[in-house]
DNA sequence: ATTTGCATTAACCAAATGGTTAAACCAGTT
DNA sequence: AACTGGTTTAACCATTTGGTTAATGCAAAT
């Protein structure tokens, strides 16, 4: 009568964790199963094969992260007030899931042009339209002249990277999980303002 | 008489391509032996087995990048001017690198306080200098009240990230490798300019 | 010419690993 | 009670893979 946990959701549950810690070459199949706590032919009677089963968890992870954030892209708003929204919700999504931008960034390296295919589905890529505001902005002269590209990778680096190393930094700052958080959580204010300061007249 | 390649750095080279390719895990030593035209049980005649090889490459990898930067952090020269200096360094040595870093933040995720160890030698961390400084500055007023972590956290961020996702930068953008590398010479002073003018008075 | 000792190779081995299968289990149906 | 269908399991299989070994090549020393 519970929301009883069934074994294909089992499976997923554990194999994304598996895929997430250890990448696709890392993960056993057997070691899913034992996270599972099912038998590993069960592994292959629902998902056929290692591939399928990675490319699974890999949609799943493309599609809870990124929708929400390409929206944000495609609102017709501001484009400050679009920058600060951008890396909130962008640096809270991370907080939720620490771990999804290095897969992300991992499967990038792995196949650009598949990791491309797979999030975009056909439409138009939500950074070029953002580049598209950032010159329009520039002609009507609201903020200085910028190469838009520059202006994205400042945002996004300052928005991802920090996660990326987040055990290099726990260790060197000697702070737990717990502070590393606060320190993300103000960068939430920290970014935009520092990128607003660089566009503005 | 020639400069012969002899067998061991024939490995050398094979392994650093394989390994960064395709990381530890999906590195085969097959991979390696073919990739040097050698045989496999060369491999292990010379470097043990897979695991004293991947160190290997490892440390030829963080030594011949990470020194030249540490030093230039160790520099007694004026905040400002070490910022330049370091930004422009960092982002050369990925130029001429472009793998690496994509190997190092890998590696900072598989084991990170083996790396440390690994990658400091006992000494006290550059970057725990940098924030010393940083501080100073701060405290005779010299710049504007900010967290060192932050800054630091920036600056680093704003010079590596782009390179992590170089193959998703030159898709979505349309250019080529060599294009690339000039949006990256223009960030030798873009970043500096960026990171200075958010901390000057 | 023979010996010596490192370098190299082909063949081999054991373990790990992705994947399969045949049988058992178990709920609901007749 | 027997049947039916999807589900689960243990055992098994073929291949891959890291690693070993015994034999061979080969250049320098004797």
């Amino acid at each position: 009568m519970p929301a009883e946990i069934h074994t294909p959701e089992k499976i997923l549950i554990a194999a994304r964790k598996i895929f997430i810690d250890k990448g696709l070459d890392g993960a056993r199949m057997q070691d899913i199963a034992n996270e599972a706590g099912i038998n590993k032919a069960m592994l292959h009677y629902y998902f056929r094969n290692k591939e399928k089963l990675f490319e699974t968890i890999f949609d799943q992870l493309a599609n809870e992260f990124l929708p929400k954030l390409f929206s944000i892209l495609e609102l017709e708003i501001p484009l400050f007030e679009k920058i600060e929204k951008f890396c909130s919700a962008y640096i809270q999504q991370e907080i939720e899931t620490p771990y999804v931008p290095m897969f992300i960034v991992k499967e990038i390296n792995r196949d650009p042009d598949l990791f491309l295919k797979k999030v975009l589905r056909g439409r138009n890529h939500p950074l070029v339209i953002a580049m598209v505001q950032i010159k329009q902005e520039m002609a009507q002269g609201n903020i200085k002249p910028v190469e838009p590209v520059q202006l994205l990778l400042n945002i996004i680096s300052l928005c991802i990277f920090p996660f990326l190393v987040q055990p290099m930094v726990q260790i060197i700052t000697g702070i737990e999980r717990e502070q590393f958080v606060k320190l993300m959580e103000q960068r939430k204010v920290l970014v935009p303002q520092l990128i607003i300061q660089s566009i503005k007249l």
